[in-house]
DNA sequence: TATTGTTATACTCTATAACTATA
DNA sequence: TATAGTTATAGAGTATAACAATA
């Protein structure tokens, strides 16, 4: 029994080379995230209740059906956190749900050219209405016009700052078991 | 790079009813949360690396560290997305890492006094600079006071908006098995 | 009866490494 | 050699339901 120290602060006073954030950055954070979260949270349950997907394989088919024709595995990929393998197993099971096809490619004998089923793209209209009208409850309807463009504009820019440095999911970069455990049992 | 065209079959013409997202909705809600998957990952790859733990397990301690004394689990649990069991499963591997001990709470004896150790604590603390700098990094830099008080707000109205609505973890209400066949209908 | 929390169990998802087949 | 993709496998996480103890 270990007794808590409220003086454990979030935002400590900055001591020696401390960088902290601000008390206006730290709750900017944490509602970020939380909201995010929340409203990430609605969206799959509500995906899974009508389509029977998750949200990450409506994202699947969102970006073959807005793509001019077929993808490659990695062109699917992209964008996507996940490792190959993890694609390979959603890409499984759509195509065991019947949502979209893999076939040969014309260009690449190695790469596969992925499309939209019949029944995928029908799907994917299907609830999409449904999708769109939540994130609108939930996210816009909060939101003034200026707020929405605002809001944008400094995601875009997260997004292509974060996008400039970091390793994808396609890279060979191992990341090692971080190793010590965080307090030797 | 995930922006879906919003001439695309995102936003069908207007039919009956329908309720589409206009361009500019339809990109930032894209973007938001393209960005945050981004910070997110990174943000789970340090905790990770540095401290063997996840982003939940993360929240779990800032809470505790942050709470004037123990919690109950269903303190701790609130505000989580999961399950009640799922909040038993973490708490099981933080008390078997160390850094969190559950003892009887003084009110209740149905209920557990949820606390941090020494080496959660200590834990806590050690990471915490390196995941506040990060995000930091990542969030803040493309950032200007404007933007951080603007976005602060905007997310906080979108919070508070969620949160008087749908219902939370401990709701027991069952959300039964979606359809089988997610392409039949 | 309702609530707090745990257990048992099944399932989804993710990551690593080994593997093939092309380039 | 490098790349595209799959497989095998192991592990983390999550949800549901049944359960015990207390309110």
């Amino acid at each position: 029994m270990t007794e808590i120290r409220p003086d454990a602060q979030l935002s400590p006073a900055a001591g020696p080379g401390a960088q902290s954030l601000d008390p206006a950055q730290l709750s900017t954070y944490f509602v970020l995230l939380e909201a995010v979260s929340l409203l990430q949270y609605q969206l799959e349950q509500q995906l899974r209740a009508e389509g029977g997907i998750s949200y990450v394989q409506f994202e699947l088919l969102a970006r073959l059906a807005d793509a001019p024709g077929p993808l490659t595995m990695t062109q699917l990929a992209d964008g996507v956190v996940y490792s190959r393998s993890g694609l390979t197993y959603q890409a499984g099971q759509l195509e065991k749900a019947g949502l979209i096809a893999r076939g040969p490619d014309a260009d690449d004998d190695r790469a596969r050219a992925v499309t939209l089923t019949q029944d995928g793209l029908a799907l994917f209209h299907r609830i999409l209405p449904g999708h769109i009208q939540l994130a609108r409850q939930l996210l816009f309807d909060p939101m003034t016009r200026d707020d929405l463009h605002h809001l944008g504009d400094i995601m875009t820019r997260v997004r292509d700052h974060m996008r400039t440095q970091p390793p994808r999911s396609a890279s060979p970069r191992k990341r090692r078991r971080p190793g010590p455990n965080p307090a030797q049992d």
